[in-house]
DNA sequence: TAGATTGTTAATCGATTAACAATC
DNA sequence: TAGATTGTTAATCGATTAACAATC
């Protein structure tokens, strides 16, 4: 059993949002073609990508409903998962409101916020706890995953208090890297300004090929 | 002038914000080594993106205000940029909020929504508009990059009138992938939801790696 | 000089794309 | 059968890592 490459994963989380989302008329069956077009993804690699499922059955494409279920099987989505969400400041509260939403098998089950004052006045039926109940909340409840949105400078505090706690993945919304001695901790930084300035190089170098292509500089 | 792989455009811009947090003690030259560390990455990635810049200068280490500059001026620092957010809602707002502090180049000049009670209750001094006046703001006010967080069924409408103003760029935090015909435009992708299952699954498979190493099965 | 560190070329690794035989 | 589509192996592409001569 090979592992799954983790672009791979993230295609196929993403393909699985998508047919939910899909008003299936059951009768067609779905062709790699198809489904790479509504992804933006070549016809190759949605293949590729489902080759790892154990779906074989095909005939003229997928069938949909087949593939939701062979997906929600290697996704883990039968497995419930407890997840956190240390700051609680806009962006932490909107992770946490949307995580409600999407009925998915990740729970958020605590809110972690250093400041009294934002713990008293929050308005949420998951249950909040001051940061440095951080290590025993997580163990006690066998928190799997955090999401970190505190600023930078409390980022390593947080991390340290969540690894005490015995955390097995975080994901790090702040302008910092998260800097872990064990190898088995999973960590995904999502830089969101980092991210928009990436952008904005990005524009400007097609702006530049295309100059050269269409003819040259004066 | 080859063009920098996106990876390390991205790299070099979190460096870029690491050294200006940084309190340097400008004394001691920094070592690819010691960037890397503070990184997590290897030194040689760290030499290998250093050498896209102009900067050559280096004895026992690069001189961090130089770098400094050095990155300032190959992420185009110091051009101004024009950025708007569709939907206001809980993401859309910690995105306005936290654009405002990172006092970048990136300014966000313009806020949309589709309900008019959001755009009369807002609290912001950055100006807002309704959904349809997208084309027309974007392109008076020239604005290069946008933010989308609407919901998913609203995704393809907000990028049809994004295109028609002529946007350059769009992150996308619906989770929808957006299609454009058009080439030329830069699209960007952060489905948070999708990564925190995709997270959830490596955190399995680097147990199983474990349990398999440590011992067999049983 | 000896030690440390860069800068760049070459080797490795891994993912995407292409191709094509097998299937329905 | 002819047409369409999968599933998998091989080729390509690109980024990371390693190595090492050049520099201070």
């Amino acid at each position: 059993m090979k592992s799954i490459p983790v672009p791979t994963i993230e295609r196929l989380s993403i393909l699985y949002t998508l047919l939910c989302r899909l008003e299936i008329s059951r009768e067609e069956p779905l062709s790699s073609a198809k489904i790479g077009e509504m992804m933006g993804i070549s016809s190759h690699t949605v293949r590729k990508d489902i080759s790892y499922l154990d779906i074989e059955g095909t005939e003229a494409g997928y069938d949909s409903e087949a593939l939701k279920n062979a997906l929600h099987k290697i996704l883990g989505l039968s497995k419930n998962r407890k997840a956190c969400i240390i700051g609680l400041g806009r962006l932490g509260c909107a992770i946490l409101s949307f995580g409600k939403y999407m009925g998915g098998n990740i729970k958020i089950v605590a809110g972690f916020d250093s400041s009294i004052n934002v713990l008293e006045t929050i308005e949420t039926d998951v249950p909040v706890y001051p940061a440095y109940d951080i290590p025993r909340i997580v163990k006690e409840n066998q928190i799997e995953i955090a999401v970190v949105a505190v600023p930078p400078e409390q980022v390593q505090l947080t991390a340290n208090r969540l690894l005490d706690g015995g955390i097995k993945g975080i994901i790090n919304f702040a302008p910092v890297v998260i800097k872990t001695n064990d190898e088995s901790i999973v960590v995904k930084n999502f830089h969101i300004m980092e991210e928009l300035r990436a952008l904005a190089i990005m524009i400007d170098q097609k702006e530049k090929e295309r100059m050269n292509s269409n003819g040259k500089d004066i």
